[in-house]
RNA sequence: GUUCCUGUCGUCUAGAGGCCUAGGACAUCGCCCUUUCACGGCGAAGACACGGGUUCGACUCCCGUCGGGAAUGCCA
């Protein structure tokens, strides 16, 4: 048994996209169940849109998913590293030229001086269905050689077979799949600038690479004859195919921009945890046990097989991710969870208490009611010292008859209590001492306190906010509460 | 147009011919817990796209229809 080497191939052109993570989410759990190699190659050969800083992006990306990789290009210095590399497309190109001529050579491509001229005149007369048919195809190869010396612009296309043949695989996922190889007609291999086309340099690279198992989306379902074409004219091994479905948005149509957040980078900046979008993205597609949904990476690479990969599309649910996030967000640990918070108070220009005490205790209490570190935001606010507004509920408590004398009860017990935090037992005496000397009990007792104290009608249980907040606060706030009541 | 892939609750899915009165999860609704709101617990509602075969028996196999997606590019 050959080792197992698959590959995530990722095209430079922005964040990494939900679905290409779970692309390289899938065969990093194929590599690591086979104890095989995970490559990462990158496919810029469209200069137009590959850029150096979309590169580094997607790299942080797989970081951030602890997608870690053995060859490829290094996570620092964007370089090479690994026994087949390069790995850039853009460095390998003495590699597709050298492929190129030599089925020029064999008669298996030819130069084709078409223009786009030619091309668009030659669309216009023809049948849906047909493809273009080049002049060039037979011409003597010496002839055409000399018109590329003469710099004439010239790409490299594909002598594809006169006889229509067929071309069939077994897919990892969909089983036997086949093609008739007059669905496509003579592609081109080397553009006029000298860069391959995707088909040519990928059969190439997987074969030169040693790649085992392609496991890629479903869209490259039918390039894979082309590349069937490509492997056979080199008299390559093709690697094992597994078609993985589609992400579709709410609508059903292929997940867009248009849909919301769909890059990894989203998910980061907007308070998910890395684990939880493993985990909710492995889902897509696949299931590892009928009564089980959440799960570690390493779990899901033990029970990870190929032939459980769903064929058909899956809608990507972000009220679910939602859900599996707050999970994560409850197991996490203290330290995870600051780490995960204090960019969004940071930047909501919240400050909190620097003391490990209070934000061991902070975390216990908000933790069962986040979805998202950015929800930490709105349920801290209220602990800092900034200016709220009270919404309708809260006004409403405040207008109550017996509110206005509650509040001031509470805020002279509070001014007369001891410097420091007030305690859990403490606010209990307190609670009780308003709720004697007042002579007002339930709702009318514990609304306007609250509001007096968080400015919500709605929230954690007062016993474990209190002991949060510093006597100047709760003072301050009683003083605004009683403003308005 | 042609070719290829695909079709179980609203969504993610379990289901490899009898285990299915189709199971779980998210969302929804109800109840319990709770001096509020969450969390949690319990429960309800909710699906095999349709039509033909094959079979003693079909969600499962075959064919067709319909729906969705892809390819037919000097994008990947």
């Amino acid at each position: 048994m050959p080792e197992v080497r698959v590959r995530f191939a990722p095209s430079p052109t922005g964040y990494l996209h939900v679905g290409g993570a779970r692309t390289a989410l899938f065969n990093y759990l194929f590599a690591k169940k086979n104890k095989g190699k995970f490559i990462l190659r990158v496919e810029d050969t469209d200069l137009e849109r590959s850029t150096e800083e979309s590169l580094r992006m997607q790299v942080e990306d797989l970081k951030w998913l602890g997608l870690f990789w053995h060859e490829g290009v290094d996570s620092e210095t964007l370089e090479s590293f690994g026994e087949y590399g390069p790995y850039r497309q853009s460095e390998r190109l003495d590699i597709y030229k050298e492929h190129a001529l030599r089925l020029i050579s064999s008669g298996q491509a030819y130069y084709c001086f078409l223009t786009d001229d030619d091309i668009e005149e030659q669309r216009k007369t023809m049948e849906k269905g047909q493809h273009i048919t080049s002049p060039f195809r037979e011409m003597d190869p010496k002839e055409a050689l000399k018109r590329v010396d003469n710099g004439d612009a010239a790409v490299i296309r594909f002598k594809t077979s006169k006889q229509v043949k067929t071309y069939a695989m077994t897919d990892l996922v969909r089983g036997h799949v086949s093609f008739q190889s007059d669905l496509v007609g003579d592609f081109v291999i080397l553009r006029s600038n000298g860069m391959p086309v995707y088909n040519f340099c990928c059969a190439i690279d997987d074969a030169l690479m040693k790649i085992t198992h392609v496991l890629r989306a479903e869209e490259h379902l039918n390039n894979s004859l082309r590349q069937l074409m490509v492997y056979e004219a080199f008299d390559y091994t093709p690697p094992q195919f597994g078609h993985m479905s589609l992400i579709l948005g709410s609508d059903k149509q292929k997940l867009s921009k248009r849909h919301g957040a769909t890059s990894c980078h989203e998910y980061k900046v907007n308070g998910y945890l890395p684990e939880a979008l493993v985990n909710f993205i492995a889902l897509l597609g696949w299931s590892g046990s009928a009564d089980q949904e959440i799960f570690e990476v390493e779990e899901i690479a033990e029970n990870f097989h190929v032939e459980k990969l769903t064929p058909s599309a899956a809608v990507f649910d972000e009220t679910k991710l939602k859900w599996m996030n707050s999970v994560y967000i409850k197991k996490a640990d203290t330290e995870v969870f600051w780490k995960g918070v204090l960019p969004h108070i940071k930047e909501a220009g919240i400050v909190i208490p620097e003391d490990d005490h209070w934000r061991f205790m902070v975390q216990k209490v908000f933790k069962p009611r986040m979805e998202t570190f950015k929800d930490a935001v709105e349920l801290m606010r209220p602990l800092s010292d900034v200016e709220f507004i009270y919404d309708e509920k809260a006004l409403e408590a405040l207008g109550w008859d017996s509110s206005k004398t509650v509040i001031d009860k509470w805020a002279e017990l509070v001014s007369s209590h001891a410097d420091g935090y007030i305690s859990e037992e403490q606010f209990d005496e307190l609670q009780n001492e308003v709720k004697t000397q007042c002579g007002v009990k339930g709702k009318n007792l514990f609304m306007p306190l609250r509001v007096a104290i968080i400015g919500q009608a709605h929230g954690a249980d007062l016993k474990l906010i209190v002991p949060l907040m510093s006597k100047e606060l709760l003072l301050k706030r009683a003083g605004w509460a009683l403003g308005k009541a």
